[in-house]
DNA sequence: ACCATAGCGAAAACCATTGTCAACAAGTTT
DNA sequence: AAACTTGTTGACAATGGTTTTCGCTATGGT
């Protein structure tokens, strides 16, 4: 069971909530900081489907006139990750993104296109069940599944 | 169709077939190098399933007295995934890894552990056929799928 | 054999990410 | 509220896989 949903008997919280955030880092020892609130406010305006990469962030948070250091946004990307509040994607060669691992929202995939890199999201329960069952199998207990479909899309073929 | 398909009418030869390697180079105004060709050796000599870096492969080379530069390497594994006869995995966060990407057998996938980092192996025919259908709908052509579980190992649990 | 040019390789450049460490601040104790 | 303890921050350097550069070499067509 996820802290987010221990922390409320009614109903989830967005991962965002404050409320939420400090439950999950006291638990654990850590600390609520500025810093911490401020990466996650620019994680949850983030457009649903919206990718962001820590440059991204870090980007985003000197333009609204913040002073944060780049090692604090890749530290604080970490910690979210571990706590399970964000999912890390892997959709580029180069670069990782980020975005909100909202426990309700059903896990979604992804499919590229290797010309113009433009991503599109689907989901699938289907395929969720498939590692889940997979993960059985060989005795692996599951955290995430990332489906991602390589293709050339209709402007570029 | 598949350029190797082409070549040979009655039957598909492996993809490290230096006859394939030929006709598909040179019909892409390609050209036959020593260095190509022991590296695709080296890929055809990895057991099923290794997965090689593209250091792996500069070090195997190093260490069977060949002299080849890490730049022949990269450019070398990309020309390989453009003609379709690599699959280039996104398996570990800080290199990407490489394997004979045959026609003739099935996409299989990979359960990794969080953990300590060991991956297995599984195939899916299922999980082909829904990036097919996704591709389908949203007007992609398929080019690969990677469908990658993380979990923790009964081991690291 | 000749020649145009694709390909090679050593070294430097790139660039996302991580490590270092002194200064700082969150939460606790007195 | 002040002092204290220790997790956290941020400027900067370092890391490490990958890419670029560019003069030299070797392939494949004429």
């Amino acid at each position: 069971m996820s802290l987010a949903t221990m922390s409320s008997p009614h109903f989830v919280y967005g991962s965002h909530h404050p409320e939420v955030l400090k439950t999950l880092l006291n638990q654990e020892g850590f600390r609520i900081t500025q810093q911490r609130h401020k990466i996650l406010e620019v994680l949850n305006a983030a457009a649903e489907g919206d990718h962001l990469s820590a440059e991204d962030i870090h980007q985003k948070l000197l333009d609204q006139g913040e002073k944060i250091g780049v090692s604090t946004i890749y530290r604080t990307l970490h910690l979210l990750v571990d706590l399970g509040l964000l999912r890390e994607l892997a959709l580029s060669e180069e670069r990782k993104f980020y975005e909100l691992s909202n426990p309700m929202t059903v896990a979604h995939h992804h499919l590229i296109c290797s010309q113009c890199g433009s991503v599109k999201e689907f989901e699938d329960a289907a395929i969720v069940s498939l590692g889940q069952d997979e993960a059985l199998r060989q005795g692996f207990s599951l955290l995430d599944c990332q489906f991602t479909v390589y293709g050339v899309c209709e402007q570029c073929s």
